[in-house]
DNA sequence: AGCGGAACTGTAAACGTTTCCAACGATCTC
DNA sequence: GAGATCGTTGGAAACGTTTACAGTTCCGCT
């Protein structure tokens, strides 16, 4: 079972390379040529190889997606959605985790290599350099995330600004006065701009207290240790934001472990309405920031950039929308609306509502 | 920026391409000749062509994770733990879904095509087709998961009797005597033997009454409505043993949901131990089946068995091990061991206590 | 009958790299 | 000083494919 190539499928058809190779890829070629070469290639089991493919076609039929971190599920999620879009258009994905050794420098720099035709990159932090290295590489990248406005980058990205406001106005119709903001690493792109966005949302509310408070990363582990030092502290506020559903989910536990009942005497919200959202009790309220949606439109950003390479860069923001569960209503039937269990899923008999962003 | 090849670096060091490949690649070459080319290279900007490279060395230093359902937390632990070993070894990981359009036998046939120089299978099912394929391909292939036993291949798999058995003994200690049993479908690799795995640790205790019903597949709605079904009987368990942490899920949903209050009117234990068994409330009981070690391993014997590829055949187990938490601790503090809050993770505050298998 | 063109085919040149092989000068050995 | 040896080099052939180009055949048309 050694390799067999196009050469001996040829040889065996009776016909140059040439018409072989034609007749397989649906060139012009008479029905008899087809034919023979269609039967040889059977009866010996010929499969093109692809680095010979690749390499005189010029492209690899492979994109990249580079991400820092795996382990957060909103990576998956999105991941997911980019793998669906790439495999049904031909395409295969490569994961370039830059966590391990890399940097995302280095996986922007790797591109030179030719290995992938295109990659979309979820960078943690945009530095400089890394920005250059993006302007200088002829591979089509998509970002995933926000980029300078000077930036020429094809882009999607998630609208902080609307999904704190979504998040602090849920909050005050709640009652909530006094709220705590645990955020993740202010020096990452989604710690600068979910800061950003929880402080411009807080103005909108002017007889809001608030606070903030920055965790070591994106982490349950973190968000507990964080949450629990505010909930610890001498003014203890009534509301905990966190800025992503792992922080959140460690402030329940926070909370839980001083005997504070959620949604009682504290409630949490979270932020990228993960599975773990729905799954933990009680339920934590969360931001859908739309992975799914966000790593669909990036492919097709992706694969439209490599079919026309001179198109004019995108960008596209995907709308949030609020989902409401148990963590954050304290009296679920002196709402406005209906009682989020008149909606309960039938998986989970769990009560949740989503309001539009 | 163009492509820059190494003619021009070649031509601009003033030495044939030999020298300069042999120079770039540390072969034999004087200490001017590799001064000259490196710096060539250098103001150039001469990255190595990646296909070209992989057409010429016949290995294109890319290996495959193909897997069913990237949507269970367990192939993510498996599949980053994978790509850690990989990039280590400084191959690339290229992920195929065989759940969207191809089966996990056209996955199988298109390494043929040789973009890869090995694979990570973890097939869902096993079927005769999938086994003749495997044998055909001459690329490697190493197995997650149980294999017929005259089948010579290299293969990480989980022990799932000793898992059964870790369970079935820990509910049996809890002084449970009902235990139902909720599969995933039994036409899977992993139904199948933690169905048998089930039947075979039942056996040692023969007071136990035992049932069993499958849901649909291993999701969490498909475990609450098959849990909801065995909870709503006529005679209700004391006991569910779920086939994996989702159904596991599933079933506390479907328990609360009744209003019965776990672990205090009926226990639940899960298997794989994913990060949701320790998120959930009342934690779930669930057996580790060493899914970051399976991964590893397996990545390991590729590269392995890449590296010689006549030796024999490896098969590895991975012993699994038992994580109590609260679904199935009724009576924390007579336990024969210590207490599970004794062992409080700092990060969650969730008491769990681990058991080797 | 002659001619233009369509339809098809084969030869050979690429794609960018590695590597075999022969050739070279310099050094060493007897 | 002749030959062997060593270290280094460049030409050219690969790897397996696609494709530009030129050639062939055949057909229909005038």
């Amino acid at each position: 079972m050694v390799r067999v190539t196009i050469t001996q499928v040829a040889a065996h058809a009776g016909v140059s390379v040439a018409s072989a190779s034609r007749a397989l890829n649906g060139q012009i070629a008479s029905a008899e040529t087809v034919a023979k070469v269609q039967h040889a290639a059977a009866t010996l089991g010929y499969v093109a190889d692809a680095t010979a493919q690749s390499l005189k076609r010029g492209r690899t039929k492979q994109l990249a997606y580079a991400v820092a971190d795996i382990g957060n599920p909103v990576y998956v999620e999105m991941m997911s959605a980019i793998e669906r879009v790439v495999s049904a258009s031909g395409y295969r994905l490569v994961l370039s985790s830059t966590g391990t050794s890399s940097s995302s420098v280095d996986v922007v720099r790797d591109l030179g290599r030719g290995y992938v035709d295109g990659m979309i990159l979820s960078p943690l932090r945009v530095t400089d350099e890394l920005l250059t290295a993006l302007a200088k590489t002829p591979t089509p990248v998509v970002v995933l995330g926000r980029l300078p406005d000077d930036v020429n980058l094809d882009t999607v990205r998630a609208d902080s600004l609307t999904a704190m406001r979504l998040v602090v106005g849920h909050l005050v119709a709640e009652d909530r006065r006094d709220i705590a903001f645990v955020n993740g690493p202010v020096d990452t792109t989604p710690g600068a701009f979910r800061r950003d966005g929880f402080a411009a949302a807080v103005l909108a509310h002017p007889l809001l207290t608030t606070r903030s408070v920055d965790a070591e990363d994106f982490t349950i582990s973190a968000g507990y240790a964080a949450a629990r030092q505010v909930l610890e502290g001498d003014r203890r506020p009534d509301a905990i934001v966190a800025a992503n559903d792992l922080i959140g989910i460690g402030a329940i536990r926070a909370a839980e472990d001083l005997g504070l009942r959620v949604p009682h005497e504290i409630v949490v919200t979270g932020i990228d309405n993960t599975e773990l959202a729905g799954v933990v009790r009680p339920g934590l309220t969360s931001v859908d920031l739309g992975a799914e949606e966000r790593g669909r439109v990036a492919a097709e950003l992706l694969l439209a950039r490599i079919a026309e390479p001179s198109r004019a860069a995108h960008t596209v923001t995907v709308a949030p929308s609020l989902v409401v569960r148990g963590s954050s209503v304290h009296r679920p039937n002196t709402q406005g609306h209906a009682s989020p269990a008149d909606r309960s899923t039938e998986a989970t008999g769990l009560g949740e509502e989503r309001a539009a962003g």
